[in-house]
DNA sequence: TGCAAATGCTTTTTT
DNA sequence: AGCATTTGCA
């Protein structure tokens, strides 16, 4: 569909109007949850390249995941009817474009590595280690945590004790020797590269004609930095945000960022969206209700389009079994009565341990879900290890994925020969310019040593053939060798089966990926997935069931039906928050979570939980009082709390009986993966089972599966 | 060196 | 509770 200008136009209000057509100069749009922020920046980039004669490619449009990247796109292109190049990207794919072309200025090579979260840790672990400082008085989750912080100039680096300032130079020059770069230094590398090459920063600052920040309400001094040095002068800038939605402090953001825009940006202009076309006014009211008691605000407040709506509902549980409970219920009912597509529903929480006991219960009931976030795939151990192996030659330098390939399987390889490796590494490499025949020459001349015998010989075939092999060959081949998926089955009985279908899912991914792309060789293309797949917030499968996630990853969403959970002191507001006194950084967290919702809401919360593995006994929320009553209708189970009760006594017998019999045919069962089944054949160990949801038959080990 | 048993840590959020 | 790492024993 190909649009006029007054077409085009026709589809907003007059704030949302503003917004698009302003281009004089520095811009802050103040978009309240549910306003039409999404449909403001899509137009404002289509009415700037089709009306204005900007050239797309000129447009840079920074956005928090490159998920909404992609979704940007997407949307402009389905608006003016054909694809407009626009360089859209977060703030670290961003970086990363840039430094591949000219990190070679600041003496890297530009085959550098990207550390992530367990690399860097392991790196700081060494540095601990080489300054003799005490490991349990800096712990290296600790010092990561402060290192980001100083990097992201949300902490003073003159603020330091003396051993930390240490660690941290050393931290820094190590990365360096090591050609790798963490997360912070994308950003701060690519500052350094603009404050030192001034005439790259020119020629950047010149070619973007216009720069879009979504989310400014999270961005943090460095990447702040970074906008100012291509827009400052121009004033190109449309920064789009929420003051009210800022939740990421954590990661250094600062809040303070959005609310002096107009003092950092001369002849700023301010157009806030205040019309909510999203929630009921019911669901709106409490939000704005709760977000009142915060004090630093751009002052704005929500008008809500639609009607009152429902009450939120708000239900009470004496346990957390008993609160799952009611979620279900809930859901089989909404979606059998209301017929509610359970893609229109989510579940929020505040952390991610939440997740399980719901996810059991949801598989218990057979109810489809997905989970946003939690444990990405990219860091579960058996991905890291085979990257480990996979990456070894290219990066000999690297602790982590040395540790790795020594030590899983075990190879009688230990803390010493870690150190005699990269000894003798350093050393060929003075002499051989060429990486790999250095690692090569390494592992042979070690190779009187067993386990490196078998490295050796596991990677010279390795590299001769990697540029010929496909990936699914070289993984299997890595697997074969290392015997890893023997290791795995050893050390993980009970959800080997999940693990390994991980791996394949990897050699789909890397498959898929050199498809996609084409890069001249096949090293270049294995570091570029690696480099995509560590700031990739990752793998979005397609949806058909209820979302289980975290409210920040809840960010930008939105759903019919949301269900707020655990609200409980301790939880949500977090216990760590209430200690750091962020109380306010927290109520805009429950403020995102009660603006997710289109036209239910529901909050629960449990009086005893399980926490630390100890029964506790949970105080409700603070922020729940601070919702006007009369907006909420408390749920209550008549007598279903006692009948829940004798259920579970009457469960437990079954389940020791259960537990002594066996396996028989007809019996039902649950698995992990399958969902409910029902028994066909019993064969010693195995079962033919019947898999509901899957309409199909397998055979599965007795191990994996439990009587219901 | 391999292994069960004991200990001990986790749970705030993530590019 | 659930997982990973360390200990202690053979």
């Amino acid at each position: 569909m190909i649009l006029t200008k007054n077409e085009l136009l026709k589809n907003l209000n007059e704030e949302q109007k503003e917004a698009v057509c302003y281009f004089k100069g520095p811009l802050l749009v103040l978009a309240g949850a549910g306003s039409g922020k999404t449909r403001v920046i899509t137009y404002k980039i289509a009415y700037a390249t089709k009306y204005l004669g900007y050239n797309p490619e000129r447009i840079l449009a920074i956005t928090f995941t490159n998920k909404a990247a992609n979704e940007l796109k997407e949307r402009i292109k389905n608006l003016l009817g054909k694809e407009a190049p626009i360089w859209a990207s977060t703030f670290h794919s961003f970086c990363l474009k840039i430094l591949r072309r000219h990190i070679d200025k600041l003496g890297y090579s530009r085959y550098f590595e990207i550390y992530d979260e367990s690399d860097s840790k392991k790196l700081i672990e060494k540095v601990i280690s080489e300054l003799n400082l005490d490991k349990d008085k800096y712990p290296s989750s600790l010092l990561k945590n402060l290192f980001s912080k100083i990097k992201n100039e949300s902490l003073a680096y003159e603020e330091l004790e003396d051993n930390i300032k240490e660690a941290f130079n050393l931290y820094n020059k190590l990365l360096k020797e090591k050609n790798a770069l963490d997360f912070d230094d994308l950003l701060l590398k690519t500052i350094e590269l603009f404050e030192k090459e001034k005439g790259i920063l020119n020629f950047y600052k010149n070619y973007f004609e216009y720069v879009l920040v979504d989310e400014y309400q999270d961005t943090n001094p460095t990447q702040y930095k970074l906008i100012k040095y291509l827009c400052l002068e121009k004033g190109n800038i449309c920064a789009v945000g929420d003051d009210y939605q800022a939740i990421y402090s954590f990661r250094g953001a600062d809040i303070n960022i959005i609310l002096n825009f107009e003092k950092d940006f001369k002849n700023a202009k301010v157009i806030k969206l205040t019309k909510n076309y999203r929630s009921t006014k019911t669901i709106l009211e409490a939000a704005n209700y709760v977000i009142l008691n915060n004090k630093k605000n751009y002052q704005k407040k929500l008008e809500a389009i639609k009607e009152e709506g429902e009450k939120i509902r708000l239900f009470k549980a004496p346990n957390s079994e008993i609160e799952v409970k009611f979620l279900v219920k809930a859901i089989k009912k909404l979606s059998q009565d209301k017929k509610i597509p359970l893609n229109d529903i989510a579940i929020l929480y505040r952390s991610n341990f939440l997740s399980r006991e719901i996810e059991e219960a949801l598989i218990k009931e057979n109810i489809p879900y997905t989970i946003v976030g939690g444990l990405r795939f990219y860091e579960r151990k058996e991905i890291k290890d085979i990257l480990a192996y996979l990456k070894f030659p290219f990066f000999p330098k690297n602790e982590d994925t040395i540790e790795r390939v020594f030590k899983y399987p075990s190879k009688g390889l230990g803390k010493a020969a870690i150190l005699k490796f990269l000894h003798t590494y350093e050393q060929k490499e003075k002499f051989l310019e060429d990486t790999k025949e250095a690692f090569l020459e390494t592992l042979k001349e070690l190779s009187t040593k067993k386990g490196f015998k078998v490295l050796y010989s596991i990677y010279k075939r390795y590299l001769e053939e990697f540029e010929n092999k496909s990936f699914k060959d070289l993984i299997n081949f890595v697997l074969e060798e290392s015997k890893y998926l023997e290791y795995l089955q050893k050390e993980y009985p009970n959800n080997y089966e999940d693990r390994y279908e991980n791996i394949l899912e990897l050699i789909n991914a890397l498959e898929e990926f050199s498809k996609k792309h084409n890069f001249n060789t096949k090293k270049e293309t294995f570091l570029e997935f690696l480099a995509n797949i560590s700031l990739e917030n990752d793998k979005e499968k397609e949806n058909n069931g209820i979302s289980l996630m975290t409210v920040h990853a809840a960010k930008g969403l939105e759903f019919k039906v949301v269900f707020l959970v655990a609200l409980e002191d301790g939880i949500f507001p977090s216990k760590k928050s209430l200690e750091e006194g962020n109380l306010e950084e927290e109520r805009r967290l429950f403020y995102v979570g009660i603006t997710r919702a289109k036209d239910l809401l529901f909050l629960s919360y449990s009086q005893n939980r399980m926490y630390f593995g100890k029964l506790q006994r949970q105080v409700p929320s603070r922020f729940l009082s601070e919702i006007p009553k009369n907006l909420i209708f408390e749920v209550k189970l008549q007598n279903k709390a006692k009948e829940s009760e004798n259920n579970k006594k009457h469960q437990n017998v079954c389940n020791i009986k259960n537990s002594l019999s066996n396996f028989k045919k007809g019996d039902l069962v649950l698995h992990k993966k399958f969902g409910v089944g029902k028994i066909l054949n019993v064969f010693g160990d195995n079962l033919k089972i019947y898999f509901v949801k899957l309409k199909e038959v397998k055979e599965i080990k007795k191990d994996f599966v439990k009587k219901i």
